[in-house]
DNA sequence: TTTTCCCATCGATAATCTTCGATTTATAGA
DNA sequence: TCTATAAATCGAAGATTATCGATGGGAAAA
């Protein structure tokens, strides 16, 4: 048993900090309409999008959107530009790991 | 944009099963005790454990930890397998491949 | 300056989740 | 058969989360 996954599991095992940080990570991406949101940012032009182009696919309140938003952002999945009267997200490189 | 992960997340976006399904375990992995627990596994000798082993580690009640050992088999993440008196739970392919 | 548009924040509510202790089921041993 | 051990299930309490409508802040346009 000395994998490469073992190897990981080991070191997230003895880093509780690692460990809950990717626990949050994962947290953010167990939900449909947020790891939706990441799928379509992932798939838009340029791999980043607004609030506005993000909202109506998923149904929901543009409130509630921003909210899912703010918390893939502050879980290390998102980055946030503003450009004018938009806000673009895009994903970081520890989004595209785990999504890979 | 013709990445391995966007032809990935295009496929989810695609199949709204797929991605119930990812978010699924995605929320299973995403909570510090049941993450700690997947580790802990991976990290047994023949990568198995049972409930007996678990416990101790998390300072849960262990009816706490079989809650959570169901909820990962439930998802997919885990297999049960009696033998006894113990149940031993392994890692299956899927929770593999999401814990690279 | 006034209006319009984009988005974040706030407060409230309903649903879901985590956890526990108590109980039940199942298996093995005395 | 009776007892002991391992683990699942149940019911309940408390915490967290998802969602909404209303509101506020900023940037651009009129």
């Amino acid at each position: 048993m000395y994998s490469y996954a073992m190897a990981q599991t080991l070191k997230l095992s003895q880093s509780p900090k690692a460990l809950a940080t990717l626990a949050e990570q994962f947290k953010a991406l167990g939900d449909e309409t947020r790891l939706g949101l990441m799928m379509a940012v992932a798939a838009s032009d340029g791999a980043e999008a607004c609030v506005c182009d993000l909202t109506p696919d998923t149904g929901l309140a543009q409130s509630t959107v921003s909210h899912h938003l703010k918390l893939l952002v502050d879980s290390g999945l998102l980055t946030r530009t503003q450009r004018g009267k938009w806000a673009y997200y895009s994903l970081t490189p520890a989004a595209k790991k785990l999504l890979k």
